[in-house]
RNA sequence: GGCCCGUUCGUCUAGCGGUUAGGACUCCGGCCUCUCACGCCGGCAACAGGGGUUCGAGUCCCCUACGGGUCACCA
């Protein structure tokens, strides 16, 4: 059975790279019916972790992800990682360490004055005296001091580390006794039943360290795969302002989660020419072998495209309930399925289709004063005038759109008008811009009587000034 | 600096020794049209550079350049 995790530190959100590698982990558990699991790395700063791991939860939530078995605290296993401590010590696979920080620090600063790649010399790897006053040790693992680290990476492929040129004896418990990141990482891979490791490839210098604790202790080496980072579209590292901010940011900003999914799932990995993935497609295509060895860049303009697109097929209900985040009620509208239809073609966002709503729910509060000028004359006042009137008497029920086109076209005959000059003094009666959804479908969702209100109310208020 | 990873249109990518190097986003035309969109049609645009290997390299090997990651008693 395959197992997964995801395992962030507790900064407080999540962020699009986050999401991804959890999405990630995700498919590549659910694919294989296996399981997803969610650990928390606060070994080092363990204020947050509880409000993290509820902030993750809910982003997870509204993506659509769920995690297996209970979240796993580090900051709750110390106990557990101090036996495994213990174990190596008494095995002689790890050892006491008395060197000050301050001792450590000058030994570094010597050894970058030679160009040296600072690390530790192995001074109490074989330490038989009598240890220094005052000092709490570290405990340092022993790593191998030649030879070759190697293990094959589902993305990058065959990985080869000289033990010598990355590695040394490195701490695995702080003076405090408190673990470190690379040793309590491998022992909870391991107990977690980890079988694969997906996470980014900021990792993968760490990944010689952690197979070192899992040849110490005996565990069996999962499989890595090290997904290349997002870029900024400058092709720098991604900062809050390009899009690494939290998750939920996304859910304000009017995007739709399947939306901000298929964007991610297509960063780094496809499949053939398909750019349109439903969940349930990921689920059946996705292999991290695919992920492609390069980093990406985020392109913010394919994510609104992506969001038009899963705007433009979702269901009513759907929408009615998304507009409902935006503040926008229309359950009861009876138009609200015409409405929906007018809207979908034309916004990128939620928040744009909430917008775009209210522009033709209520009536308009100012007009756009360029769309006067071009559109309304005394002319067009006339017109206008003519048209609630035409309206009032007609016997046509004025429910659908083609009553009002039925209507309209009877009216633009009887005058001998043209579709042009009627359509958008109309337009900015409506909705006070010259920009709207068709006029038909415009005045049906307002209705006859308001219809005929929002034209009155133009006339008077031009009429005024 | 050491080590590691990477490099196909501006961006996301297809390609797995023989292709007019394909698709998508963006942008630019056109069509549709009551405006704006949507949609449809068309267009611009790429194999980082240099050496090999081969009858033949975007595809395999080497070097260079340029990006990125990492070198903690952070994770």
């Amino acid at each position: 059975m395959i197992t997964t995790r995801f395992a962030p530190s507790p900064t407080g959100y999540l962020h699009i790279g986050g999401l991804r590698t959890a999405l990630y982990s995700y498919l590549w558990a659910r694919k294989n019916s296996g399981r997803f699991l969610l650990r928390i790395e606060d070994t080092d700063l363990k204020r947050n972790s509880k409000e993290a791991a509820e902030a993750i939860e809910a982003a997870f939530k509204w993506v659509g992800l769920s995690h297996d078995d209970e979240v796993v605290y580090q900051s709750e296993r110390f106990d557990l990682y101090k036996k495994y401590i213990q174990k190596l010590l008494d095995e002689g696979k790890a050892y006491y360490c008395y060197m000050s920080r301050e001792e450590l620090d000058a030994l570094r600063a010597e050894q970058q004055a030679r160009k040296e790649r600072p690390r530790y010399d192995g001074r109490y790897r074989d330490f038989q005296g009598t240890p220094p006053e005052g000092i709490s040790p570290v405990v340092r693992i022993k790593a191998p001091t030649s030879g070759l680290i190697e293990f094959e990476d589902g993305i990058k492929g065959k990985m080869s580390f000289k033990a010598e040129d990355i590695l040394d004896d490195f701490i695995i418990a702080r003076a405090d006794g408190t673990p470190t990141y690379n040793f309590v990482v491998a022992i909870d891979d391991a107990l977690m039943g980890i079988t694969d490791i997906i996470r980014g490839d900021d990792h993968l210098s760490n990944t010689p360290k952690q197979i070192v604790v899992y040849k110490a202790l005996g565990f069996d080496i999962p499989k890595f795969y090290h997904v290349p980072m997002i870029l900024n579209p400058n092709g720098k590292k991604l900062s809050k302002r390009d899009g690494a901010m939290d998750v939920m940011e996304y859910k304000r900003m009017g995007y739709m989660p399947e939306a901000l999914l298929n964007f991610l799932v297509r960063l780094g990995w496809s499949h053939g020419d398909q750019e349109i993935f439903s969940f349930q497609e990921m689920l059946e295509l996705f292999d991290p072998h695919d992920i492609n060895k390069s980093a990406s860049a985020y392109n913010a303009e394919k994510l609104l495209w992506l969001n038009a697109h899963y705007i433009k097929n979702a269901s009513y209900e759907r929408l009615l309930q998304e507009l409902k985040n935006f503040d926008v009620h229309i359950y009861d509208h009876d138009k609200k399925e015409i409405l929906i239809d007018a809207l979908r073609e034309r916004a990128k966002t939620l928040v744009e289709l909430a917008d775009m709503a209210r522009a033709i729910i209520y009536p308009p509060e100012k007009y756009d004063e360029k769309a006067v000028k071009k559109f309304i004359n005394d002319e067009a006042l006339e017109i206008l005038t003519r048209y609630a009137a035409y309206l009032k008497i007609s016997e046509n029920p004025l429910h659908l759109p083609v009553d009002f086109e039925e209507v309209t076209k009877a009216f633009m005959k009887e005058h001998d008008l043209k579709m042009k000059q009627i359509a958008q003094p109309i337009r900015i009666a409506m909705v006070g811009s010259a920009v709207s959804p068709s006029v038909y479908d415009v005045l049906s969702i307002v209705g006859r009587d308001e219809v005929i209100a929002r034209i009155e109310k133009l006339i008077k208020t031009l009429k005024k000034d």
